[in-house]
RNA sequence: GCGGAUAUGGCGGAAUUGGCAGACGCGCUAGAUUCAGGUUCUAGUGAGGGUUCCUUCAUGCAGGUUCAAGUCCUGUUAUCCGCACCA
């Protein structure tokens, strides 16, 4: 026998798998189908991190145990390669993204392909191509057409000394992360996408699909749905300001009102405020943090009072000052509240600091004046007029019902969620294909001049003035309008990498299309996606802004379902061998490349499944990566212990029905780090007998192939059947012979294990017990006690209660 | 501050429904084998106490429910992830 050589082994089984083309994907076949799916990769010059791989080989696992039940399988790559990191890279070096972005590709293929993945590597798609991003542009145009593209004055960040505006990302603790220069936040019209016209929807159709608990929880917590009220507060100049307010229970200890610094009421009354100075100082000031700052600072309160206004707090007619703070925001709710310190602690934080009242209307904490009281469950109404005695449960629906009838207010219910920002001032992105008309405003192209190709420019520096590269691109601004024929000009901002992302799924049922985003035959038969999986920090945005997409694709009959995943699991992260995120600056990094050269992809697929709780994050490391290579090893040399025998013995044939059924429920459960456990069981047992059938070994194979893929197919093409591995049946088990004839039971006094006894599988209680009082222990260790109560679990113990 | 999660031997982790805590692997110890080894095999391995056997303690911390708690309840601490102070 040989000795394995798992370098000669892994390369002839990939040219062969993709040689027979075993892992195609067959649009329209008779076989039930399957669509797995992982989060397709940003090409970064970095190479492949660790981490990719677990994501990729779970589901190649279920992938692969899907061919194996006869299913039809798509299990598709791509690459999404928009983005900053490969923009930034080009400026620095001179080269153009679409060349780095090529090379990066190729050496992440060259990664993916040696970790024999069972791909269908001829749907690959790239979110940069013309040919992918027309359609990335046509959804666009759809969203645009049907009034959910508009746009808007947003802030952006803006570095006060590079003058170019810079994503969340590049602004590290307030200041510019490239020159160190002071960030502001800087208006600029922007591309909004009209996502939470969707907000109700996507809360409730989390319903009809099977997602983890805690992602579920993540999706519905972002979108924030809140039911409460629009209060109306009159002011001393005669103006109205509208509150928004979940707690209309507490209206009666409102102590002051506060509005958003940008809030357009106090441009409107700046005559009547007396010390307007103040306040624009305080505007300014405000201005310059980023949103993240005014988080940050979010324990030390600021804010200025408006001298000369006063509010009428229509519950009971007092006279409330107004205050401006920028920890009330302007783009939730009215951007202005009702402050009730005694049950908010944000309220109670700015009062204590401005020495404003605090009048405890629900009673039941402790005193208001030294915490906020607020708990909703317990508690009743005090000093709050027509209300007082109530629960708050009660109360809030009473006031409500009051504002309305007098025409102070009414319910209304809020979302956290806002409308998404669409526009990119950069230049490695799909372009946005509309061009602005003085006559006619912003007007979309053709979509048969779709693609819009980005055009080739010489540097990729942001713009001048906050504005795009492409802002640079002078024959290529300059067009006509499709509309009167006139002049217009193109938009020059992109879209972000989140355009690209939304919808790749669906292109991977019909990569190829000219003629729509996908076939419809193609899109009934592959849809929905069975089961994806992806990492936790994706379980807002990506997820959130591609189920938005989808159902608008629904909604104008282009696909043919609500939901475009069924079933939605996450991963954890692996962590450097010292416990700590890996990165350059830690100096923690494992390279794929060398782990595979070393000890192949075998056993790097079974180390990265065996390292630990999937969903939870993990470090790495070395020596655990050995003692799979060991195990693999193992599994090889079982070789030598291969006997004339035929089927399965008597002594092992339990173990294997065992093996059998938890392997196969424990990848469905993503339970691999058990699911390996079970296997080195089986060959140890395997080991010990130091003999086997060659069915033995042939069933070993066949549930280990989904794991290490290469080996099992070597070692089946020399004892296996004939054909693939990969594409060989499952195998079934017998429940019955999963059950042990005989089983061990513990015997316990007072809760305290005393003594084990065997007794035949399925023995009722009461022979149970019968046979538990029969045990010399128990009998010693009882004598002269009075027992109490006996109870017994049948299969599990006995538990005798004594005194 | 808000939202989500996690905490079990020297290490990664297991325990599917409240029912033997520590499966499986790493590491470590001893022995055998190989000319030396980082190879392979065998046995042992949570801690403490008496030593074939028994016993006490032990799942971040403090309480509680239960015949029985890693698992359920209340409180609390620490760490990680995300964030848009969400009224």
């Amino acid at each position: 026998m040989e000795s394995y050589n798992f370098k000669s082994i892994e390369k002839k089984w990939q040219d062969k798998w993709e040689e027979a083309k075993i892992f195609h994907a067959e649009n329209g076949s008779d076989k039930p189908k399957y669509y797995t799916l992982i989060e397709f990769p940003y090409p970064s010059g970095a190479g492949l991190h660790v981490g990719h791989p677990r994501s990729y080989t779970a589901l190649d696992i279920i992938a692969r145990k899907r061919r194996m039940e006869g299913y039809n399988v798509l299990y598709p790559i791509g690459w999404d390669a928009f983005g900053l990191p490969t923009e930034n890279f080009a400026i620095k070096n001179k080269v153009h993204p679409k060349i780095i972005t090529a090379q990066n590709i190729a050496n992440f293929t060259r990664q993916l392909k040696m970790l024999g993945f069972s791909f269908d590597w001829d749907r690959e798609v790239n979110t940069t191509d013309p040919n992918y991003y027309k359609w990335t542009q046509w959804i666009f145009l759809q969203l645009f057409k049907h009034g959910l593209a508009y746009k808007q004055e947003m802030p952006i960040n803006w570095c006060t000394s590079c003058k170019v505006g810079l994503s969340n990302e590049e602004v590290v603790n307030g200041v510019c992360e490239r020159c160190g220069g002071e960030v502001v936040q800087r208006r600029k019209s922007q591309w909004m996408l009209k996502i939470t016209e969707y907000a109700q929807r996507l809360i409730d159709d989390l319903d009809e699909v099977d997602y983890l608990e805690k992602i579920k929880t993540q999706q519905k917590n972002w979108i924030g749905r809140s039911e409460g009220a629009e209060v109306k507060f009159k002011l001393s100049t005669g103006d109205e300001m509208v509150v928004y307010t979940t707690r209309a229970d507490t209206l009666f200890g409102a102590t002051y009102t506060v509005m958003s610094p940008e809030h357009p009421l106090i441009e409107k009354m700046k005559d009547s405020i007396t010390n307007y100075d103040e306040v624009e100082a305080y505007k300014a000031e405000a201005a310059k943090k980023s949103e993240f700052e005014r988080t940050e600072l979010a324990k030390d309160k600021t804010g200025v009072k408006l001298e000369s206004i006063y509010a009428i707090n229509p519950a009971n007619g007092e006279k409330l000052p107004v205050f401006i703070s920028d920890y009330v925001l302007v783009t939730y709710g009215t951007g202005a509240i009702m402050a009730v310190p005694a049950h908010d602690s944000r309220d109670w934080d700015f009062a204590k600091k401005f020495d404003l009242p605090i009048i405890e209307v629900v009673a039941g904490g402790e005193d208001v004046q030294k915490e906020a009281y607020t708990d909703v469950y317990k508690g009743k109404m005090v000093n709050s007029g027509f209300l007082t005695g109530m629960t708050v449960k009660e109360a809030i629906p009473a006031m409500i019902d009051w504002l309305e009838k007098e025409g102070l207010g009414k319910r209304k219910v809020n979302f956290k969620l806002r409308d998404w920002v669409f526009s990119r001032q950069r230049y490695w992105g799909e372009p946005i294909p509309l061009v602005h008309c003085d006559k006619c405003g912003w007007v979309a192209i053709p979509e048969s001049e779709l693609p819009l190709v980005l055009p080739e420019i010489d540097t990729f520096e942001p713009g001048e003035n906050g504005e795009s590269p492409l802002a640079k691109a002078t024959d290529w601004i300059n067009t006509t309008c499709p509309h009167c024929g006139g002049p217009a000009q193109r938009e020059t901002d992109t879209m972000p990498q989140w355009a690209g992302s939304s919808w790749y799924f669906l292109r991977y049922m019909d990569p190829h299309n000219n003629d729509a985003l996908a076939s419809k035959e193609a899109l009934e038969y592959w849809s929905p996606i069975d089961w994806y999986n992806g990492g936790m920090e994706h379980t807002t945005l990506h997820l959130l802004y591609s189920r938005f997409w989808h159902k608008f694709l629904y909604d104008i009959g282009v696909v043919p379902t609500k939901e475009p995943y069924m079933k939605r699991t996450s991963h954890g992260m692996i962590l450097g061998e010292n416990n700590e995120k890996m990165s350059k600056s830690r100096g923690n990094v494992v390279n794929p490349d060398e782990v595979v050269n070393e000890f192949g992809a075998d056993a790097f697929r079974t180390y990265e499944m065996f390292i630990g709780a999937f969903d939870q994050s993990t470090p790495w490391s070395q020596q655990g990566l050995k003692g799979c290579y060991k195990f693999l090893e193992r599994v090889w040399n079982l070789q030598n212990i291969i006997t004339d025998g035929e089927g399965y013995t008597s002594d092992l044939e339990s173990s294997i029905h065992k093996t059998i059924k938890k392997v196969g429920e424990d990848f469905e459960r993503m339970k691999f780090n058990t699911a390996v456990a079970a296997m080195m069981s089986l060959v140890n047992d395997y080991s010990k007998k130091g003999a086997i059938t060659k069915d033995e070994y042939k069933v070993l194979l066949i549930l280990l192939n989904p794991v290490a893929p290469h080996m099992t197919e070597e070692l089946w093409e020399k004892y296996g059947d004939g054909g693939f591995l990969s594409i060989h049946a499952w195998p079934e088990y017998d429940e019955a012979k999963t059950v042990d004839e005989e089983i061990e039971i513990v015997l316990q006094i007072n809760g305290k294990i005393r003594d084990k006894l065997t007794i035949p599988a399925g023995l009722d209680k009461d022979g149970t017990v019968e046979a538990a009082m029969e045990s010399e222990r128990i009998k010693s260790l009882t004598e002269g006690k009075t027992i109490i109560k006996v109870i017994a679990v049948p299969g599990k113990l006995v538990n005798i209660v004594v005194k």
